[in-house]
DNA sequence: TATTGTTATACTCTATAACTATA
DNA sequence: TATAGTTATAGAGTATAACAATA
């Protein structure tokens, strides 16, 4: 039966999070397009994959207030990243949808982020390499994915 | 010799950067400390890890500007987190190195912290939290720290 | 002169409060 | 009245530029 966690998983918990952590900052610091922040290109990400949602629902979405959104995609629609379009029924509320702009910005930003990754790869060893790939399940495990 | 990445390099590339980010998610969601920043809570958790370092040495570690690790040094003196001590050798630089309080909230705020991730900690096997743990210094080398 | 670190200042991102338009 | 969204304003965090102290 599975008990509370032992004193060397705390450490290891610890020491994940702060590599993890690192990791992330270093991946974000790659993004090609400088021009736009992690939350613009994050919204554009949710509206790929979502498709056409409200402002409210991207800031549900997106954990950010909906002042915070509207600012979000002003910069996007100012730049021509999403269409904004009315709401078929209710005059308060808009869509918000992805332009082909949009999508050519997110898939040359991922580009760029594998490329940097894929570089900083070549440094380790084969048998590192394969310690990195079994363990990767683990961590999509531990994200609950 | 070192070469191009392979096809295979680029697979695991891809993979790692989406469940890196995807945990990093994850373990930004579940802060619940909001009396330091992230910032001052991970140069906290470097100088209880490294021992006495320089405000230079630290910027270069954390991945931020020198002005930036100076307010943020600031903040945990005057909260008597850090303690600043001049360097023996050199007087320009200075020896920051973490209190005992420091180190209190360090625990403290790790326990609160890091209770999600023990938590699925503990779906892992003895085998596999062994080989999280021997990839983590991976994932450092990866990040460049 | 070069290096280490701080101070002055500005910019980005996000939040709360107040406001407009529609239901 | 209640809801969707925007505008006004403030706070937190980080950066560049200019400065002071020491090597």
């Amino acid at each position: 039966m599975p008990l509370a966690p032992t004193a060397a998983d705390a450490a290891l918990s610890s020491q994940l999070r702060i590599s993890v952590m690192r990791l992330a900052r270093r991946l974000r610091a790659q993004r090609a397009d400088t021009a736009h922040s992690p939350s613009q290109v994050a919204t554009l990400a949710t509206l790929e994959r979502h498709g056409p949602l409200t402002p409210g629902e991207l800031a549900a979405h997106e954990k950010v207030r909906p002042p915070s959104m509207s600012r979000i995609l002003g910069v996007l629609e100012s730049d021509d990243l999403v269409l904004r379009t009315a709401h078929p029924t209710d005059g308060r509320q808009q869509l918000l949808s992805i332009t082909r702009t949009g999508r050519s910005l997110l898939a040359a930003d991922r580009r760029r982020r594998e490329a940097w990754l894929a570089r900083q790869l070549t440094d380790l060893t084969a048998t590192e390499l394969e310690a990195l790939r079994e363990v990767l399940p683990l961590l999509d495990r531990l994200a609950g994915a």
